[in-house]
DNA sequence: ATTGACGTTTACGTAAACGTCAAGTAAGAT
DNA sequence: ATCTTACTTGACGTTTACGTAAACGTCAAT
């Protein structure tokens, strides 16, 4: 048992490009594209790519960003804000306005998710309506045909 | 005041290509595609789309489903679910079957943005810490200066 | 020695979601 | 009558995010 919360695997774990594929469910043509946009830099043996746990984490956030629906071009700047050198004052004011942004973009869409999900409730019990009625309807003729 | 809940227009009210666009920011080139997809059936004057506030819920709903993520395919089954006819029954189970895969989807991106939403807090909370600390340098060198 | 699994690069193909002209219509103002 | 403004229909262009195919290297097992 670590400090840490989720299970972390040894820091010099490796994994190659088609197990990390077949672990999330991507084709390796994906995941050199994704290193092609700079999202992902994997060491080398030769030219085999070598994939640390640090990286393995950096393609866990590229698809979770992309579920959220950013395009590969945010994400590759929200990690480059996580790992980013300090940098002068300037540069940390924009960052925190880019947060700023990012932030009440997310909240937006847990509002457009929170709808979305109501709307499928309605739908749903609609569906469940019908369905009963329609069951009803069918014991109805079974019981006068008995 | 209506029963309902947001502000309804009459239901006479009619909107051109133009006023929608500008009032959703988008362009009339989009809401054109979306016609031609099969998302909008505005009525006509001629040549002219006439959009009534059905229409126009659905171009709200349709901008709802983008940000979520829903590919405009997507948003058309989902929009056809609401107003189907009430059909066979396989075909209400299917429907049901279908609501609860959106459900799990969006419950995880809810997930996904909470995830998101965390680190961008831990990102801020650093970039605050180190204004803050170039700040305290900058005091401290201005009060040796003085 | 060959087969098969896994890896590589290069390069062209593609689907989605529009953008961007071009060329024309239709209605009202000057 | 023509000018402006808003609207129309094509049709080709663009970006994003990969898919797909070709052509090749490497290493272990048969």
């Amino acid at each position: 048992m670590t400090s840490s919360a989720a299970v972390e695997a040894a820091p010099d774990t490796t994994y190659s490009i088609t197990q990390l594929a077949n672990e999330f469910g991507i084709t390796t043509r994906t995941i050199r594209f994704y290193e092609d946009k700079g999202l992902l830099r994997p060491k080398r043996q030769g030219l085999t790519r070598i994939y640390s746990p640090r990286e393995r984490v950096r393609l866990k956030l590229v698809l979770r960003g992309k579920r959220i629906g950013f395009s590969l071009a945010e994400i590759g700047e929200i990690m480059d804000m996580y790992d980013s050198e300090p940098g002068e004052s300037g540069q940390l004011v924009y960052m925190l306005d880019e947060l700023r942004k990012r932030r009440t973009m997310l909240q937006r869409r847990q509002r457009d998710i929170a709808l979305t999900l109501q709307e499928l409730d309605q739908i749903e019990s609609q569906c469940r309506e019908r369905l009963a009625s329609m069951r009803e309807a069918g014991a109805r003729a079974r019981s006068a045909a008995g």
